[in-house]
DNA sequence: CGGATAATCGGAGGCGCCTCCGTTTAAACT
DNA sequence: AGTTTAAACGGAGGCGCCTCCGATTATCCG
């Protein structure tokens, strides 16, 4: 059963072929854009068109809509979390946490009315941001910590907490006011969260 | 605003064309065999042809796949309603009641694995068999007070908590011995039900 | 019973989905 | 560099979705 691997594996997800890579990238960032303009009903073959690659490409690297969409989103929400320590090293910790938390509720913005693929994958697959040691959860997490740590905010918040008051936000209901809303909500938590002087 | 209705309305939905009302009918019961042998993601076009009729026309009268999965579904939910009155009149109160929660328990059987189409609308329109005075609610507490009258089962028993014990088979989980199982619960209740002698 | 007319029909057409398989090409080996 | 081979490509093809509009026909009215 032990059957010799290749040797020098760095990673395993490195072993495409280097078109094969290539493609794949490129299928994720239009669709990325794709989805974010048109919704992600958009059409697939679009997609593979603008990506310069046969729908056939397409659907190799994603077997359904549903896998496109998973990695799409997965990947803007990878690039929320790091988005986290890059805030930190630019501002005050209280000014990063704020700043990310409206980022974050940006890209849920983004998400909202999006059809059943999405609903669906928020439901099923939450232990993305909402579970134990979420790439969400975890930066947020960090941001508190180091808030806490340099006495910009209060220690006794949970993060679990925190992270629910801001996904209170997917339900809000759809208005023009909505961004408005949510910054206000956003200006409400920070100002709990800091420490009176 | 009170523009004058054409006279001799026996019912608003008869005012369809003869033709009309033809097609329509047998597309239900033509989608109804389908939607049960192949599922609610069954070829339209298969079930327009199969009725005799062009797709135009389906879709005419049923904007949407939902749209027809709805009307089909409902037909079959009044049906199950009206079978309660059939059994009572061929049945001692007793069994009435226990071929009824069979039917109903057959019934939602035929529902489960469906996709999104039938999963949206058993949420959304729950008030067809869960709520105030639905159709299924009715036909249940028809039974029950028959059944109490005549002394065969007890008094003390709410219809809606009867008919959730029954809804949770919906959320069994899928197995062979699935109708097994979901016969066994009848008997319980049936059991628990029957005035002690 | 025609004739008028508005309701209804039906299928062609354009588009997107997804699969399948002959062709191309990166990469491993000599 | 040349050969081999398995990975990857890509688009034709078959199917279903849904819309649109010219042809059909039930119904009304004189």
């Amino acid at each position: 059963m032990a059957s010799a691997e290749p040797k020098t594996t760095p990673l395993a997800s490195t072993r495409l072929r280097a078109d094969a890579r290539r493609n794949r990238e490129k299928l994720v960032e239009v669709a990325a854009a794709a989805f974010a303009e048109k919704g992600v009903e958009t059409s697939l073959e679009d997609i593979a068109r603008q990506a310069g690659v046969g729908i056939g490409t397409l659907y190799r690297h994603f077997p359904s809509r549903e896998h496109l969409v998973e990695v799409v989103y997965r990947r803007e929400l990878e690039g929320l979390a790091s988005a986290a320590t890059e805030l930190a090293r630019q501002h005050s910790p209280d000014m990063a946490l704020e700043e990310w938390m409206r980022r974050f509720v940006g890209y849920i913005a983004t998400k909202r009315g999006m059809a059943n693929s999405l609903r669906i994958l928020m439901t099923s697959n939450s232990s993305l941001f909402s579970e134990g040691s979420g790439l969400i959860r975890g930066a947020l997490e960090s941001l508190l910590k180091t808030a806490a740590d340099e006495g910009c905010i209060r220690r006794d918040i949970e993060t679990t907490d925190l992270l629910h008051a801001l996904s209170s936000i997917y339900s809000m209901p759809e208005s023009p006011e909505w961004r408005e809303r949510s910054h206000r909500l956003i200006g409400l938590l920070m100002d709990g969260l800091r420490t009176r002087r």
